[in-house]
DNA sequence: CCTAAATAGGACTTAACAAGTCGGAGTTCG
DNA sequence: CGAACTCCGACTTGTTAAGTCCTATTTAGG
């Protein structure tokens, strides 16, 4: 409950690693290897932030990733979001909607749970990837 | 991902609607007629509030649950707390410990997302029960 | 002193999601 | 061409959340 999936982890890692090398264009299998992680997952996200462009990718043998703009200007949150597609939030009516919860009209706690919502977006928000290399 | 649980949510709309009748005794099934939540659930929910101390229950024909404290005694982490059992962490490592993450020797990124931790615990330690009646 | 209305709590089933795996296709350098 | 890469969807498995069921136990009130 309330926790980062092993997915994002695994892409923040990655990112990070990307950005602390920034003259080389790094593999997936590398990263997976230093950090022990699954490769084919590790791929699947790499090309999840490919797809979202965070980070650019070079096909063929010479390939891998790299960045594409300053570490300071990628945020946590834009990771997450590539990687889960604006999932971050504490109750499903946030992001699926009013209807998708049946208790909407007689909850009584959603306004009070926005104000802590607000306030955690804005700790993803406000961390960069350059504050974390 | 980094979502409540429903137990949670439930536990919050339940504790909040007895802080909201003081002078009542209000039972589980009031409390989930009201607000359309499984009966067997919320009961289960309340049991552990009342376990830990949050509320007091009165068994019996005429019982039901009532506060132990100060609405504004009463934080929105300790319910937390009393419900899920201190698993508030938005990274497995912070509450099983090193050794449960395979890649926390390797792990680059622990360090930053505790800060965003802290962050969070904070927003639901200062939010008590007071302000969201 | 019995009964109805309540809490207490474990065991179980089901549903949803996260994590990981597999197979095959496309790209590019040498 | 072939090796070293990315790409991508479909699949299987494992774990957790959500919900249900069953059977106590307690207690006010007739
Ligand atoms: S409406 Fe209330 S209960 Fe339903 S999801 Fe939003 S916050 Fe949670
Ligand atoms: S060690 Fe790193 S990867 Fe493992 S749980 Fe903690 S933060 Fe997540």
């Amino acid at each position: 409950m309330v926790r980062l999936s092993k997915k994002v982890e695994y892409g923040l890692i990655a990112i990070r690693h990307i950005a602390a090398h920034p003259s080389d264009v790094v593999t997936a299998k590398e990263i997976a290897d230093k950090y022990q992680i699954p490769y084919e997952l590790l791929a699947k996200v790499l090309q999840r932030l490919s797809r979202e462009g965070l980070i650019t990718s070079q096909q063929g043998v010479r390939g891998g990733y790299s960045l594409t703009k300053n570490p300071n200007e990628i945020t946590v949150s834009m990771i997450i979001n590539a990687i889960e597609g604006n999932s971050l939030a504490i109750a499903q009516c946030m992001t699926e909607g009013p209807e998708s919860c049946d208790v909407f009209n007689v909850c009584t706690i959603k306004s009070p749970l926005s104000k802590v919502q607000a306030n955690i977006e804005n700790a993803f928000d406000t961390m960069t990837l350059a504050q974390i290399v």
